[in-house]
DNA sequence: CCTTGTTTTGATATAAAATATCACCATGGC
DNA sequence: GCCATGGTGATATTTTATATCAAAACAAGG
């Protein structure tokens, strides 16, 4: 998912894809990874933005409103947001370190999406996968 | 998972089963649901219990490093944990009201799981699945 | 182009949640 | 019983999230 597209959604949920909104976008999408709001936050400000702390917390909650990102946690007390590439995301988690590896491999029934949309009347946007376990290096220590 | 189960898995990873470790666990079986640490702990003060919040959080992490449970992030700052009955869980999420409904079905594939193990040098304990969508309710609104 | 009403922004203040610290208690091995 | 280790819980602190509000930006209508 591109900057353009997440625009479009922005607008197409009614809300106005705004200067510093797109900026935030654009900083996600730089990142590419697993992030706090305030490791986002900085690292904006490190590139010389003057969005503020605020609106990049308002636009992260917006973001995973519309479905664009997704937050988890991971070990710190903080929400880490994640991207949901194209709807959905899948990652192995260390139960120890907190390390993530992202897989592309989605073994993911549509099909039971669905029925279960159905089923409990909601309208299905994408879905996290957390597979949990031990990395090597914890199995070893 | 009851706690006679819970109990050995945590002297299997070489914690003690203590008595405050096991009424948390006792109120966690007993709340069946999503709570955060803070409402748990509540929860125990209400029926008379004297184990202090910070037990409570350690516990939690305990719970979490051992794949008993999984904190996730539901709306609020703070973290929600998920049993994890059988090692996995899953759940629809509603993007707009938080709201959340659990189901059985799990449709997703233990090959697949395996074969990114060995890939990616993890040892499998679990999985998490989390569908985004709106609900019925939000959908009118 | 100028109002007018609405949305958005960002500084500050506040609240909530998580973590660190530390003295004390409990337990298991010697 | 004594020591080493692990666990507990009160308090203090830090980190993270939210509420508030005046100012700014913007869209729509005249």
């Amino acid at each position: 998912m591109n900057k353009i597209q997440i625009e479009n959604k922005l607008s197409q949920y009614g809300h106005r894809p705004t200067a510093a909104r797109l900026e935030v976008v654009e900083a996600l999408l730089n990142f590419h990874g697993h992030m706090t709001a305030d490791d986002l936050y900085e690292h904006m400000q490190s590139t010389g933005s003057s969005v503020g702390r605020m609106t990049v917390f308002r636009t992260l909650d917006l973001l995973a409103e519309i479905g664009v990102v997704r937050p988890t946690y991971q070990g710190s007390g903080a929400a880490h947001f994640v991207l949901l590439e194209d709807g959905h995301h899948h990652h192995l988690v260390c139960m120890r370190c907190a390390q993530t590896v992202e897989f592309a491999e989605c073994s993911f029934a549509e099909d039971l999406s669905q029925q279960l949309a159905e089923k409990h009347g909601f309208k299905i946007e994408g879905h996290l996968l957390e597979i949990y376990g031990v990395c090597k290096k914890c199995q070893a220590g």
